[in-house]
DNA sequence: GCGAGTCCGTGAATCGTTTATATAGGCATT
DNA sequence: AATGCCTATATAAACGATTCACGGACTCGC
């Protein structure tokens, strides 16, 4: 004897749109009318089918009706590093629009592990997602990306493009953001910049730093290759970075940043550290601005000047224009969005020090 | 004329195993047989099915193999808060694991709507997961829940369980982390310290508040209500409730606390902003402990004393309880699993100030 | 030289839906 | 009463894989 079950089924049969046709004794065609709604089927009958799919605890096979309409209304959002707080936003906002239009978001992380990235996409492929978001954890090794494209499925490539892949994307104007936030520091009197960038193999960190060259061209200082500082966007390189400022020989002293513009959040907390240690006072000692919010309201000492990403709407739109080419309701050409970031302007770059 | 394609087949059509065996001039069961390697092939017949698979970019329909085998081989992961901080470790854990045994895992965000929560398990249901990870938006709407288990999802909580649901459970300890974290302040001089809490109607919420009364009553110390302050794990009313403790009559001030412990870290860092807003400093004016590592190694002023929760490992034993039980390695009977957390004292309890 | 035993390969049924096509029944029209 | 036309429902063929049961070709021993 099997135990009596709620639904009167063994333990993991789950019921089928056939059983529910024979309990409201029905065709398997009008149930899944009822369902979908696709025809119009008498109330008599409409009422029988959803009595029996209650009773049942049906739950419509999304796998089979995936593989007869070929299309699963699932999309998957892969990231490089979930930690980064930087990301969950992008994540809302993607997941709101998916939702909107009647589709599911999945998130999965690479841990900016390129072989992660492709078994991912790999999966997600034979998964047969309708459309995949991406923020890339390489921009060299491109040939996973090119053949899920070739597969026809849809991509749409977010906060970082990857080149010679010809696809829609979604991107911060980063040389606007770290212009204006170098432009600011300048206008603040400060004419000894230094910029701790992200790896300049890629796009973002280069943008950005462009956009800082820009900045001092502007006003005509020369960009000195001394106070350019390739970091790799992680807590580490700005920690060490940070601390390589001030602690070079006494005879470069004179020539000392008296600002230091940080290219994204996470080097910023390292850089922190290091002036904790160092018993650097910011912004009595050097002054500071930084990409991305890292926490917003925090109670960080000084509160930072920071260029911020809209995040929630660069994942919104980017599921948005996703969504649009799985529906076929854009023209062939990938198009690439740039949006505006903002400049906050905090203590950590009043003018409190002599900036001479 | 269609554009010649990489694969010669339609732009949107991508190959089925019906072109790989006709291309590989073999039956459908063969080029099967080599995918999975389900059974010997000859050396031969396997090098053929390999090029054509490659020649046709073809990647197995994963959609029709979960339908054929009934079961999906993906793993869903349900969370409230995506940008609570606490979260991405356990992913990262659970990913690893998930992984390591043949399983992908997606993660969902319910923005702890119990709404959006009852959509996203029917989502997941229909897309016939093979087992869910959760934390759960609500203590009391369950329905879902119930209804999902009978349909043989396997389900195993994460941090919060759901009453009334029998499924397995990774928890933290919260009783034991609140206990010693309190008893450590008791040893630090403290007789006055103030709680702020959880809601008390989530589990989590009503243990850490255990945990703090038994380390008072281990002391002798009455647990008086006036220093029981009810939060929510929000923002706010951390600063709210941190305000409140500092602006209560000068009548009162005699009894102030010297300490205060605070249930999670997101209410922490509101309770830091009203130290700051207040001028209050910490440890001198008062000591602050905590639930939860809001960024190691941050620059955060004072560094906190804090009940940290290995985060990666819950992650990592939940997926592989969920795992086990989805292959049939465990006994019937569902398991709670409590894990343990680690104090890590820091300056916020440093005796600085006349405890007394 | 022949039956038994191995190997390797194939045909066909099946998973649970959707949907095109067929069909039944009712009603109005003549 | 026969015809035609609707509408509501049923039947059956896909979708793309897995896998069982069968069979042909070899080997081997006697």
């Amino acid at each position: 004897m099997v135990p009596a079950e709620t639904n009167g089924l063994g333990a993991d049969r789950t019921a089928t749109i056939v059983e529910v046709a024979k309990r409201a004794d029905v065709s398997i065609a009008t149930v899944s009318n009822v369902i979908r709604g696709t025809r119009k089927v008498s109330q008599k009958l409409t009422e029988r089918v959803q009595i029996a799919i209650r009773e049942l605890n049906y739950s419509p096979n999304e796998i089979a009706r995936s593989l007869k309409v070929r299309q699963t209304r699932m999309l998957a959002m892969v990231l490089p590093d979930i930690t980064n707080p930087f990301f969950p936003e992008i994540i809302r906002g993607a997941e709101d629009t998916a939702f909107e239009r009647g589709y599911f978001l999945m998130t999965a992380n690479t841990d900016e592990q390129i072989g992660r990235e492709r078994r991912i996409v790999a999966a997600l492929r034979s998964y047969r997602v309708d459309g995949v978001l991406l923020a890339s954890a390489s921009s060299t090794d491109t040939t996973h990306l090119k053949s899920t494209l070739d597969a026809g499925v849809a991509l749409v490539c977010l906060d970082r493009t990857v080149p010679g892949v010809k696809t829609d994307a979604v991107l911060l104007d980063n040389v606007r953001g770290a212009r204006e936030c170098v432009r600011h520091m300048i206008q603040k009197g400060h004419r000894r910049i230094a910029i701790i960038t992200g790896p300049l193999d890629v796009q973002t960190g280069r943008e950005r730093l462009r956009g800082y060259e820009e900045a001092l061209r502007e006003a005509d200082i020369p960009a000195e290759k001394g106070r350019i500082l390739e970091g790799d966007f992680r807590h580490d390189s700005g920690y060490r970075l940070a601390k390589q400022i001030f602690e070079r020989p006494v005879s470069e002293r004179a020539g000392r940043p008296t600002a230091i513009f940080v290219c994204n959040g996470v080097m910023t907390l390292g850089v922190l550290k290091a002036f904790e240690e160092l018993n650097v006072r910011c912004p009595q000692d050097i002054a500071l601005a930084t990409f991305d919010d890292l926490a917003v309201d925090s109670p960080f000492h000084p509160h930072l000047t920071t260029v911020v990403q809209p995040s929630y709407e660069m994942g919104a739109r980017a599921a948005g224009i996703l969504i649009d080419r799985i529906e076929g309701r854009i023209s062939k050409e990938p198009t690439t969005v740039r949006v505006a970031p903002t400049l906050i302007v905090r203590e950590s770059t009043e003018a409190s020090q002599s900036a001479s």
